[in-house]
DNA sequence: TCCCAGGCTTGGT
DNA sequence: ACCAAGCATGGG
């Protein structure tokens, strides 16, 4: 087996890669076929597939080089927690939306993506809808990445990496925002790029800080604000007590927890599941767009 | 044509 | 502290 190739067996509950991708929280993870999916996050890639079966579980075969899968994907895929003990609180607790939403949704994961890309994505997302959003980073990348190499079984693949703050940083607003779908956001974004292009704004110092601090830190950026932020601080910084509160959720609140005002369903959900906030809350998001959406 | 989309900034009270 | 308008753009 090639050292490029490794392969690793879950049961079907622990890792599906279907429900990540339809669960609003990657824009760059593909399904390619019945077996093979590919990922994209910054200016890495990874092919994926199903490699075989067994009534309870699969054996996923992963191709990427061993130190990208050490240093970024295997933490990208959270593959060192088990959300097992987060199910068992979940299913033994008396939230039947909550429950529910569990059952429709076996095998999600809150991915730990690339910071800057996350930062970025999060702010195309405002006021936005999800095709259009992933429409628009691919777009992105096309113009202003560069183009890379991935294997896919045998074969070299190309795609084109994430843009970095540098690249953007060059563009003139008119360019930025004329060749692409960012809209009002292209202002955002260029002002970001610009400030960590210049080190005014540290990404690194990001990632030491406790949740509340990053998320303050976070909002002092234009174009971030509570709920982009947590989306920052969930899927960016893998910080799971964040909760990410858009139309969708604010829906869930008053139509499946009517008997709460807002901030006592905030208290409910701190003092229930203290610790993974952010993958309760993936389960939900999940499970209202697909009631709503067939 | 109007409404909505994983909201935020700005400028009023 | 709270509230409304305005914001770019494409799709239903």
């Amino acid at each position: 087996m090639d050292s490029n190739r490794r392969l690793l067996t879950f049961s079907k509950s622990e890792f599906n890669p279907d429900i990540i991708i339809e669960s609003g929280q990657v824009f760059r993870m593909n399904k390619l076929s019945a077996w093979g999916y590919s990922a994209f996050s910054g200016d890495k890639a990874i092919f994926f597939r199903k490699f075989s079966a067994t009534p309870q579980t699969y054996t996923w075969e992963f191709q990427c080089s061993s130190q990208d899968w050490n240093q970024f994907w295997l933490h990208y895929f959270d593959f060192n927690r088990s959300y097992s003990k987060y199910n068992q609180v979940i299913m033994s607790s008396s939230d039947e939306f909550l429950k529910s939403a569990l059952k429709s949704a076996e095998g999600m994961r809150i991915l730990h993506q690339d910071l800057w890309e996350t930062m970025v994505s999060f702010i195309i997302s405002q006021q936005n809808n999800i095709p259009k959003i992933q429409k628009t980073i691919n777009q992105l990348c096309f113009n202003y990445g560069h183009i890379s190499h991935f294997e896919v079984g045998q074969n070299s693949e190309k795609f084109y990496t994430f843009p970095t703050a540098e690249q953007i940083s060059r563009l003139k607003l008119e360019e930025l925002q004329g060749g692409s779908l960012l809209g009002y956001r292209a202002k955002y974004i260029l002002e970001l790029a610009q400030a960590v292009q210049k080190r005014k704004f540290k990404l690194d110092k990001l990632i030491n800080l406790k949740y509340q601090d990053a998320l303050a830190e976070l909002q002092s950026i234009k174009g971030i604000g509570p709920k982009v932020g947590n989306c920052i601080t969930l899927y960016g910084l893998h910080l799971l007590e964040s909760y990410p509160i858009d139309v969708w959720m604010k829906r869930i609140i008053e139509q499946d927890y009517p008997e709460f005002t807002e901030q006592e369903y905030l208290d409910y959900i701190n003092k229930n599941y203290s610790g993974f906030q952010g993958y309760v809350q993936q389960l939900q998001f999940f499970f209202k767009r697909k009631m709503k959406t067939p």
